[in-house]
DNA sequence: CCCTTGACCAAAC
DNA sequence: GGTTTGGCCAAGG
């Protein structure tokens, strides 16, 4: 399994509803990489994810705020709020609560 | 092998 | 509150 393969792996345990941060990732794959898996998923071979296949679009920045999108931002804004998840200015509206925390 | 580039992070200013 | 700075890791030139 190549880095990027446990990028996906990773993003596609996120529950609908939920999201989690590319910190979260790294650490659920035991890398350090937090910028690595950004990368990874801004070249992602899945260009556009729905629900089933990787949503890329559930995974925000640390500090709470959306991060990039390869298609634009609003349009990650947009899927998110698909999923009940609000957006305030560029920021998660109760982001502690939809943070989603992989198994350790 | 060195250098640059990121959908980043944390601390400092 | 925002912005800058240095650090982080993987990939590509």
């Amino acid at each position: 399994m190549n880095f990027n393969e446990k990028v996906y792996a990773a993003c596609k345990s996120i529950p609908k509803g939920q999201i989690s941060t590319y910190k979260e990732i790294a650490h659920a794959i035991n890398t350090k990489a937090y910028r690595a898996v950004g990368n990874a998923l801004n070249k992602n071979p899945f260009g556009f994810s729905y629900d089933g296949d990787v949503p890329c679009h559930r995974v925000v920045q640390s500090n709470g705020k959306v991060g990039g999108f390869a298609h634009g931002t609003k349009k990650k804004i947009e899927l998110l709020e698909k999923e009940e998840i609000k957006i305030k200015n560029n920021k998660i509206v109760e982001f502690e609560k939809k943070c989603f925390k992989f198994a350790r």
